[in-house]
DNA sequence: CCGACGTCCTGCTAGC
DNA sequence: TGCTAGCAGGACGTCG
């Protein structure tokens, strides 16, 4: 399932292989993704040149050279890569672009929780994003988080997941985060204290820089933008771990259903009332 | 306004 | 051994 680090290696990966590029035809399959493709914007990217390929929470942003802007989601199961255009197409493919007659920019998306869409320009581009999405991770400022956090009831984990309050984080990452900084997923965001949202906070640039250096993590299907697996998932302290042991201190892994998410915490490391 | 919950979708697997 | 129910969850609509 794509997070931030996986979809950061998505396009680290393909940012050579499509950028400079010329868009020379564009197939729509028959099935529709949550956000269907229209057949009216095929002669807006055919001809058009990829300029740029970048990553806003899990959204995948590619700029042409026209104020279009390309914008995709991995969903849960999306892959999105390049490959020789003589190779055969993979199944579940919903989607491609073909680069300069020879490659195939594929979108490839077993149970179509994603999507491929074309916006009309920058500015709509940002609107539509900024309705959407909170900071960056890496771009969380002390106090302003602190008062995120402190303004709602729902549980931290609740929070973590929710784009809006930080944008990227997934179920995999919340959980590692929380257990990254001792902090219980139940903790309520409003009883949260100066130093627990600091050591949140640092947790989770930790977590996933650490996740991005390791190309992220592979679970059931994940591939990057060359098709290459992830492998931060070895290093999972508590994600998948339930019934297991903790690295840190031998206590059962517990998992508990937090936000209608399956949620794995050592009940030692991140005790209910941490102070 | 806020938060909880249902929905989409398919493949895998636990359990009978 | 073979079948099936249930689970996996990101984003978003709906409901209380």
């Amino acid at each position: 399932m794509p997070e931030l680090p996986e979809v950061e290696t998505v396009v680290r990966d393909l940012r050579p292989l499509v950028c400079g590029h010329r868009i020379t035809d564009v197939i729509n399959g028959p099935h529709r993704l949550r956000r269907p493709w229209r057949d009216e914007w095929n002669e807006r990217v055919v001809g058009r040149t990829v300029q740029a390929l970048d990553r806003r929470g899990k959204w995948i942003i590619a700029e042409l050279d026209s104020p279009a802007r390309l914008l995709v989601h991995l969903g849960m199961t999306g892959q999105f890569t390049v490959a020789p255009l003589t190779d055969p197409l993979p199944t579940h493919t919903h989607w491609y672009l073909v680069l300069d007659g020879r490659w195939r920019w594929q979108f490839r998306d077993i149970r179509r929780f994603g999507s491929v869409e074309l916006l009309a320009d920058a500015p709509t581009l940002e609107a539509f994003l900024a309705k959407r999405l909170g900071p960056e991770p890496f771009a969380l400022q002390a106090q302003p988080w602190l008062v995120t956090l402190n303004k709602s009831q729902r549980p931290l984990k609740a929070l973590l997941l929710d784009q809006a309050v930080v944008a990227g984080v997934g179920n995999i990452y919340a959980d590692e985060a929380l257990f990254a900084a001792g902090l219980h997923p139940l903790h309520p965001g409003a009883a949260t204290t100066p130093a627990q949202a600091e050591r949140l906070r640092v947790a989770l640039a930790a977590v996933l820089t650490r996740a991005i250096d390791e190309r992220g993590s592979t679970i059931r299907n994940y591939v990057g933008g060359s098709g290459l697996a992830g492998r931060y998932q070895t290093a999972f302290a508590v994600y998948g771990r339930a019934g297991q042991a903790c690295r840190q201190c031998g206590t059962e892994i517990g998992c508990i259903r937090v936000a209608g998410r399956s949620t794995h915490y050592c009940p030692t490391c991140q005790p209910q009332a941490s102070a």
